[in-house]
DNA sequence: TAATAAATTTAGACTTGTCTAAAAAATTAT
DNA sequence: ATAATTTTTTAGACAAGTCTAAATTTATTA
């Protein structure tokens, strides 16, 4: 198997890769919180293991079999959150940390017992798809609520931002996952906007409402 | 907090010492499947930190905070192998290994809260009791089979021996936690047993006896 | 109680994953 | 298109945890 250093290097080179197509070292530190040189490090091993091709000073991109693994990992992740949330009543900002650390719990069939035992769910308390265990998952075509015009709805169906600082918030604001939400005007001067939620009227920023995805 | 590595050692010296009031280099490296010199560079560690009282050639005991860190680790592999068995409906003689990994997660909030979800129990899948948060449990005044004589009874409520052969030996058996037996004869030349289980005779060594707990 | 055996520790080395500082390559701006 | 800047890689070092081989201490036994 692949050391808990591994792993982590490959989950966010998939992240990653969604926004870029190749992802750069320097990418790569930021993200895991390290330095240049030790991404670089740790590139070598995975290209010699041929999860990730690699060229010097070209960035990376995931082999086929490192985004198997990735996309396990990601799966054992969110289903680790959707448990804590569903079961242990834990809420959606309080989840990513425990989650980071259960992901790296080895057994298969422990994982495929829990997704059952919740009933297969298809997306974890923020909205982000739950890969199957052949690593398939319906993209879903979430859209920032800065799409709609005034007088348009939407479903809260995800989050671009996943801090504790923005879950909170948006839960205080009752910004929910499944909520409805219409457009009721939109500030020129800011873009800020002025949604409508359950009979409520809630201001948010450009700035939370590009953070902000629905569906149409 | 410790590294997986002390966490490990300060569980294993913790279940030596049931046995033997100071635990010795080499019992530690055989139950870890480790070398002695590795063994006592970590007691070196550990001894630093305070965990474990530690003198050179002399074998070791816990200190009052390493007892409570094993007791803590040993609370969370039991909860999980409970959680395991009773939720995942995996079997006895499966879940183990995974406790193994699963007891190293950190969060105290998610194990109380495991623990909870589960109504509290005294008790993991092999009859052994479950700490509470603050280390406690009630030692259970059990004893082997070969405790009894003809026509005693008892109730099925632990094991000495958790390995898997074991554990499914008994399982085929229907040797399990919970079921009462009454020993019907005892064989002189070997001491061997037999047993009455649901109406069932069941015939068992004395190794197998030795291993097999119960309270009277 | 001296010799032998067993257990334990020390010394030196290796791997993994990280770091800093310096060198090399790629990018950008003049 | 060359200089300046940024990015990436290399070189060398370190901590954690492990190992083998050798030295030391303790225990056993004759």
């Amino acid at each position: 198997m692949n050391t808990l250093a591994e792993e982590n290097y490959l989950k966010s080179i998939y992240h990653l890769s969604l926004n870029d197509s190749n992802v750069s070292t320097n990418q790569i530190a930021a993200a895991l919180n390290t330095k240049a040189a030790s991404v670089t490090d740790m590139l070598k091993k995975l290209a010699d293991k041929e999860l990730i091709n690699y060229e010097k000073y070209q960035g990376v991109t995931l082999t086929s079999s490192g985004e198997k693994i990735a996309l396990h990992i990601i799966r054992k992740h969110r289903l680790w959150e959707y448990f804590l949330v569903e079961k242990l009543h834990f809420k959606w900002d309080e989840v990513h940390d425990m989650a980071e650390e259960m992901e790296h719990i080895s057994s298969v069939e422990l994982i495929d017992r829990l997704d059952k035992f919740m009933d297969y769910p298809k997306h974890d308390p923020h909205g982000d798809p739950i890969p199957d265990r052949d690593g398939n998952f319906k993209k879903h075509e979430l859209q920032p609520i800065t799409a709609l015009r005034v007088n348009e709805t939407g479903i809260i169906s995800g989050v671009r931002d996943h801090s504790t600082a923005f879950l909170q918030y948006l839960e205080k604001q009752q910004l929910t996952i499944g909520k409805k939400i219409k457009v009721t005007e939109i500030i020129e001067y800011d873009h800020s906007m002025i949604l409508e939620v359950e009979q409520t009227k809630i201001h948010i920023s450009r700035e939370a409402a590009k953070n902000l995805l629905i569906v149409i």
